[in-house]
DNA sequence: AATGAATGAGTTTTCATTCAT
DNA sequence: GATGAATGAAAACTCATTCAT
């Protein structure tokens, strides 16, 4: 086989190995890994469930490859370079209604995630080590770039980075889980406005006050008022 | 058969129910409910596989149960009205504490809840009828009612709660996949600390001033000063 | 469950287990071990094939007790020890007569043997552990007696056991191949009768002359006749 | 196409068969036909899967080809021509030779023909007829007429070439079986010697006296003495 | 009430075979 | 002539569920 036939070989090989993934994305999603087929996946490719296994090895290899090759908010650390300067009181609310609309957009790969990587170790640590700490890592140091720069309270960054993904991740949940929102029904505009602002400034009407959370680190300016 | 020996055997067959339950708890937040077997239920309750169907229709049946009777926070409501005089500086970190406390003991139920709910409307639905809504709604009026106070910004109270939730949840979720804190090495201490914190003030160094996010409402500047 | 329970429970078992085995001895000795399938030995067997599952958890776990149950020829150490003071004139042909009635009635397992061992170094240490050695070593051990007492000719007495199985064997294999000895109509008679003479007295007319087979030892007697 | 073209054409078709046969010789030999698969033909073949079927209608049809083509001892015949007159006593030991020889570098064949010809009366009736029968007919062709000559024992000539072949086969067998004789460690010269030596003088020290095989044919003690 | 035993309906996986290029 | 790609048909194995005791 010649170098060009060869290339182009690869090249449908890839093809075929993202049509697949594609289909195994959308019917795990649907189903759920376990009680998914590979009947159902062949049908949403259309290809014959033998073809299936021309280019992956198993039903296992197969969500291997998709929680190893897709990835949740591979944007995210190229967002937060571009927004590297944008102070947090605009950057936060952007970062908030980018990441929403990612994550809607990618929900069945989340509900594959939330679903599989529970109890299989490999999976978590895979999920944790590529697809988690870029994010966390990315938006942490973004928060501490702004601590230092005395515009956010110091604290825990990576702490402080969950809290974020916590919620808009739940937000996320619920929407799914309500199917059609009957029982929660907020607009997209009000979760990433109350993310965002619950995020910078919480939900105290008189902010910075010592809380009973134990910080003991006092911070002089509120009621100063000159 | 008597009405004494009526009540016995109604005792006899809630005990069995229960015992099941518990297994079935175990096992499916172990392994998933799809994955495991009723085998591995029977074995985990020490009863035979036949005895389960004397008591559970099937295996669904089992997991409508399991999801009927457990609940993630049924103190929620009772401990918020005991909270309810109790000022959002206090009683939010306090709350937080015992949520979180309450949701480390129940993480197998947990993980079954965000397991099997999503695809399956029927479950979603009894979960937020029966366990997201209650909840939700005692937090909701909770903090209701210090938004009328002016203690807490006003602001789409459910939302808000939601907030709440989906940080621990989002700790919990992570502390579960990393299974052991190997990657975020957070102390338990830390994560009430940082989710109180940033509920009650968010992340922001001077707040309360008006974020791009677009809330129009405006405020008048914490405080009067001049 | 109590002792009695459990022995009847255990005897059960063990009549299913022989009631497989059976089956699939007569089914893999028809059909081959790889070409016959699971579906007809549950048929042979009158069960259904998940029932073959309970008591054997594989089809290589089925073959493998088949193997280590099941032998060719258990009966010939005892029958060698009876015969054990019946010179070889008079014993070889009566062991011949026993052996060859007793491999026609186990032709089945003796096809197996012969079609599954090959190839498989497992099964075949198996089987020359278990079933071919103890043979060799019992005839072995008959020969070499009757070797020191002059009335056989010294010779290496495995080497010796090999070539009488041999013969049998072989016969055993033409008649199994030609189904229905069309092509070698030898009888039974003859087929017994043949193999004891070639194994006491060979084809030659006038015996012990030096062979060109290298065989220095010098016998003196033949044609001496003073 | 030209005459000339045709011949090529036939010539490379001829090769390409060859080359097929001799792969699928050694991978059935190997692992045995019903478990090879045609794709490991073709890795051995250096050919791809489809190119096999351009050669041979199905993987049944190659076997068949396989057994028909090749053959044990097709050299037999010959040999046995050119010992016609040379004695038993000779003859023999060379024969018993040869055909181990030569059978040790065919094992391969050997074993596909021990495992597939059973169970498929057609295979046997082809293996019979083209390489049995040919082998036995001249091998017991050579036995009769020396038991003319009065140098062997008169008796039934196939039943005579059957146990010769029977002792090799079987050695054979069992030098496969246990893949490096750990278990029975004779070298070829033993066993070529005790082949030749059984066939011909039996295992009897005093031959040639009558046994209880029951063989009326009155034998005049060999040569008188009085 | 409890359970050992049995099984039907599926699921994953394999492989001989075909066909467009 | 050769082959990469595709697949229908079948085989091993599983498991929720039933039933006789």
């Amino acid at each position: 086989m010649g170098r060009i036939a060869a290339a182009r070989h690869e090249q449908h090989a890839q093809a075929r190995r993202d049509l697949i993934l594609d289909a195994a994305l959308r019917v795990f999603g649907q189903t759920g890994f376990a009680q998914a087929t590979m009947d159902q996946v062949a049908a949403a490719a259309e290809l014959s469930k033998a073809t299936l296994y021309l280019y992956f090895s198993s039903k296992d290899a197969l969500l291997e490859s998709l929680l190893s090759r897709y990835s949740l908010l591979p944007e995210l650390p190229a967002m937060l370079t571009a927004l590297a300067d944008t102070p947090p009181a605009i950057g936060v609310p952007r970062l908030v209604a980018e990441a929403w609309r990612l994550l809607q957009e990618r929900r069945e790969l989340a509900r594959i995630i939330v679903r599989e990587i529970q109890g299989n170790p490999g999976h978590a640590r895979l999920f944790a080590e590529r697809i988690g700490l870029p994010a966390y890592q990315a938006l942490a140091g973004y928060l501490e770039r702004w601590m230092e720069r005395g515009e956010l309270r110091r604290q825990h960054p990576l702490a402080a980075a969950q809290c974020l993904f916590g919620m808009l991740w739940f937000f996320l949940l619920t929407q799914e889980l309500t199917g059609g929102r009957e029982l929660f029904p907020l607009s997209e505009g009000t979760i990433v406005a109350t993310v965002a602002q619950m995020f910078l400034q919480g939900a105290s009407e008189h902010a910075h006050e010592p809380t009973a959370a134990g910080h003991s680190r006092q911070r002089s300016k509120p009621h100063g008022c000159a």
